[in-house]
DNA sequence: TGCAAAATTGAACGCCGTTCAATTATCTTT
DNA sequence: AAAGATAATTGAACGGCGTTCAATTTTGCA
């Protein structure tokens, strides 16, 4: 039956040009200008066809924020050649804020936006988020073994240090760094987390 | 002339009860739902009134961003009777977050929307803003006057303390909070503050 | 070739923010 | 008190949105 695989390798490449689509849109306009209709136009296809293939516009952004935490995770494949746990844990940092510095767009929508998590069938099941979460917290219970962070929580520590970056970063990404004496908001940044990560190793 | 300043009045007081419309539509059904015409309608006016008191949109959901702030400004008045730095700077971070988890749908809409700063005449004058992280500024200023923080840089260091507490509510706020092993996100909020304030502590 | 099944269309529904000519209400002047 | 001027208010209209679904076209098979 070979004409049912063709059916399907249609099927699956149709998807993906939706995404692309999507994506291209997403990226050069912006959410609000990424409609069912444009992203159908870019495909020169009618707008309902899109509902053959994602049940709403949130589960097509729920497929591009799943690419975005892919790319994260590729970066941070380089973390498993530092094996000083601190240094692990302060080059986690650095390209976190580098992939949000880099990819404003995707990390809004990833950590950011609601959209993404409105398509999850159980919201207490967001596969993605965890996966990068469990990273940090396996590097810090590293550095804790290792002796440094005493007296501290694993759980309650973790969620800080990504709140850290994640202000730091959010913060930028919707605007608000215009209050600050540095004109540059990547300076701001990467002065913020200079000041952090001081913090750190002093721990 | 008192029929100018009764009309006077009557525009102010119009404008007023717009605003009270669209606060409690916005604190009762989200954003989304909080439509001019759901405004206009909750008034008893028609829609086209609305823009004869405010340019569009976005500028009446300035005009409540700018209640928040007042809020939040209200709150951080009693930090005067806190005279020790460190004490007056654990204390502030403490009213932000209570505030940011009080009212999770206006913090949302001083720190984490576009659509007040869209209002803006020039996006680099976030007056509101402006006024808060100078608080936080100062009391960290003075902290370091009195010996500590050491090798730090005011605003960096400024704004990394910004970033710990907003990253922390945002991050509830926005629902990314599922992925910590903490149940209660105001619990997660509490535990995380209290390891950063340990550190602090010990700086 | 004809027929069932699948893929695709595009008009329609009920929303949205915004604009503006037309209408109504109010104030001023005679 | 009437008439005219001014201000306040209306509501229909525009173009856009996400979504649905009966109708149509295309496809695969007997």
């Amino acid at each position: 039956m070979g004409i049912a695989e063709r059916k399907e390798r249609d099927k699956v490449e149709l998807k993906s040009r939706i995404l692309d689509a999507a994506r291209a849109l997403f990226l050069e306009e912006g959410f609000h200008k990424t409609s069912m209709r444009s992203i159908a136009d870019r495909i020169e296809y009618s707008p309902g066809i899109l509902y053959h293939y994602f049940k709403d516009k949130n589960e097509i952004f729920h497929a591009l924020h799943i690419e975005g935490f892919a790319e994260l995770g590729r970066r941070m494949q380089v973390l498993s050649a530092v094996s000083n746990p601190i240094e692990r844990l302060k080059a986690m940092g650095r390209i976190y804020i580098g992939y949000a510095i880099e990819n404003p767009d995707m990390y809004d929508l990833m950590f950011i936006m609601q959209a993404p998590l409105d398509a999850l069938p159980d919201k207490s099941n967001w596969d993605e988020g965890e996966n990068v979460f469990n990273g940090l917290r396996l590097t810090i219970s590293a550095c804790m073994k290792a002796g440094h962070f005493k007296d501290h929580e694993l759980e309650s520590l973790s969620f800080m240090v990504w709140s850290v970056v994640h202000g730091m970063v959010s913060l930028n990404i919707r605007q608000r760094c215009h209050v600050l004496a540095c004109p540059d908001p990547n300076q701001c940044v990467d002065d913020a987390y200079g000041a952090f990560v001081q913090i750190i190793d002093r721990m």
